[in-house]
DNA sequence: TCAATGAACGAAACGTTATAACATTGTGAG
DNA sequence: CTCACAATGTTATAACGTTTCGTTCATTGA
């Protein structure tokens, strides 16, 4: 599992949510792409580098508009669609259905099943996983005979910090 | 459990898909309003008919286009939005994120969190439910101090009949 | 009876999210 | 060099959703 120590050491503690800069995220992408034989262009790292610095979901016309202002040179949707296409393959970032925004992934090198907090106060979403519910949802799709390829667990509320911070 | 026999019977089973036709279901979502003292008008009394008739996830913009059809004077966005929005505060509906389309809810008289299995091929999704992945996701919440207020639960593969008829 | 009220609906315009279709650039292999 | 291919740029449009304001209509209470 540990890779050779002259790559960046990717976090295995599944609960470091928020502990590792944004230029380490991106080394460890970076890395893994070398690995894979994929590209990890200046556009695609721009927006991987933008969504780790953005701290939540983000949908792809914040994205256009961060862009606009570290670029000068503005970009369309279609370019921004096809980075976040390209690092959705490569598992570096997934998407909020209900929310329509995306947000890095904090263990890319490992493939797993996500599943999400959201935080209808503040916006800010946690990153979790839980085998035992892939489990469950994996005998119930066995049950239905449904053969399954792709996940969305999205869990809304509200987060610890607000609820410790707001008096409602 | 058991609504009065001059209603319509209600169907207990979670297994139950598919299997009662529009004009049943759409009864019961009367007898629900009746109770609850809220009003099942005819647009939006249409719009869960047309949900039941659909058999699949089915977009805000289809469903003006069948209203069109069926109703001569057409509607526009906001009144089938606000539609939908009330059936979804009945609980008679509810959306799916991954795909923006609304399904009608098989077990209204039951507050329940619905998981789907929505089969990317021919486009249906079945309502299914495991209190066991309630469970979990509250255990996981707790974890994090997170108070929960809705759960998004979508599974996306093919289902049995499209692996049976489709040889790939 | 008849305003006053409030819920539901109609309509125009607009905002947001995503993709289609096609042109251009850049880069490595032979 | 130039072919081939991956990536990006450009324009337009599709798909999804909301804001705003006006109208209808049933209830209700003086």
């Amino acid at each position: 599992m540990t890779l050779p120590s002259t790559q960046p050491r990717p976090c295995t503690d599944p609960d470091c949510r928020g502990q590792h800069a944004p230029a380490e995220r991106v080394a460890l992408a970076m890395s893994l792409c070398d690995a894979r034989g994929a590209q990890l262009t200046t556009l695609r790292r721009q927006v991987l580098e933008l969504l780790w610095e953005s701290g939540r979901p983000t949908g792809a016309y914040e994205l256009i508009e961060a862009l606009k202002l570290r670029n000068s040179r503005p970009v369309g949707p279609p370019t921004v669609y096809r980075a976040l296409e390209f690092l959705m393959s490569q598992r570096f970032v997934l998407k909020i259905e209900s929310r329509n925004a995306y947000v890095p992934c904090a263990h890319p090198e490992r493939r797993h099943d996500c599943l999400f907090f959201i935080c209808s106060n503040c916006g800010v979403s946690a990153e979790s996983e839980d085998p035992r519910v892939e489990q469950l949802l994996a005998e119930d799709a066995a049950v239905l005979g449904f053969r399954v390829t792709r996940r969305v667990v999205e869990v809304e509320g509200t987060c610890g910090s607000c609820i410790a911070a707001g008096p409602a």
